[in-house]
DNA sequence: TGTATTTTGACCATCTTTGACTAATGGTTA
DNA sequence: TAACCATTAGTCAAAGATGGTCAAAATACA
């Protein structure tokens, strides 16, 4: 093992074992590896991303931390990794946007009020800025909330 | 949970269990956890928000006390147009909006998933724009899923 | 040797904790 | 009753405790 990098990757992917998740102190970390504090970062940005199945959040301040959840392997997230990778792209219509969320009602994955809340945050009406960058904003959003589904269940 | 305010926040939430009101002490209490009294003033300036459904009333000197209640909303559509018409306003940071979901959940008006969702579609990281519009569109979008989540009758 | 990856550090943002100073209230005393 | 005192709570700003970002420097790799 050539670098700390992977080192605290390992150590990370141990601690958590058969968790879905893990939380950290990015200070006592870095502590326990002497390096700085921003290597921490540097690992879970480049080892644990999307693409590799972990989404993270963190709280700053006194008693902060870094939780790093794993997205499980599951039919449905399989399903929407899938609409996030291929479907959404980076722009996103409002039309489009209806049609994919019409058919994750009916496979049971959102409710019809889960539905109508994702529509109306995303709609045109909401999302009142110029229509160039309005697309964009939705599809960015609209994989926000995929991936925030596959972790919820 | 490492912090303190969080403890205190917990404990004031258990002591007042269900009934709608509690009174604390504010010298015992930081005396109990061994804080500066003014911690718990920022305990309840943090957490115990008129956003989140509590209002506070206190008096000074011998007997003094700080007593805590929760809102009850009779009428869910009124609660809501409120919201709309003049809680909101033009601007809506992230946090505001998370303090106002709280108390939606609460008051099972939106299930967890269903915040959790408009958290994500209306967050600072979904939202990818200048500041300064930011807090508008998501004033904007927020009081358009509020208009939704009024009942018919 | 040139490019990609890793390591470091300076500076930033956010949340918590502490303490000095202030304000209000009720009881006690002159 | 007025002045005073003890007992509370309120405010606010500084200090402390975390994590985030970004780019330069160092190192590894092809």
């Amino acid at each position: 093992m050539a670098n700390i990098s992977e080192s605290i990757e390992q150590f990370i992917i141990a601690t958590m074992g058969d968790n879905d998740y893990v939380e950290i102190s990015r200070n006592s970390l870095a502590e326990y590896f002497s390096c700085a504090p921003s290597q921490i970062n540097y690992v879970l940005d480049t080892r644990f991303t999307v693409d590799r199945g972990y989404v993270k959040e963190s709280r700053r301040g006194g008693g902060g931390f870094i939780k790093i959840s794993k997205i499980k392997n599951t039919d449905t997230n399989a399903y929407l990794n899938g609409l996030i990778l291929e479907s959404v792209g980076d722009e996103l219509s409002a039309k489009r946007m209806l049609q994919i969320l019409d058919k994750l009602v009916s496979d049971n994955i959102v409710t019809d009020k889960e539905s109508v809340i994702i529509v109306t945050a995303l709609s045109d009406d909401s999302l009142s800025m110029p229509f160039t960058i309005k697309d964009k904003i939705r599809a960015k959003a609209f994989k926000n909330i995929l991936l925030k589904l596959m972790v919820k269940e």
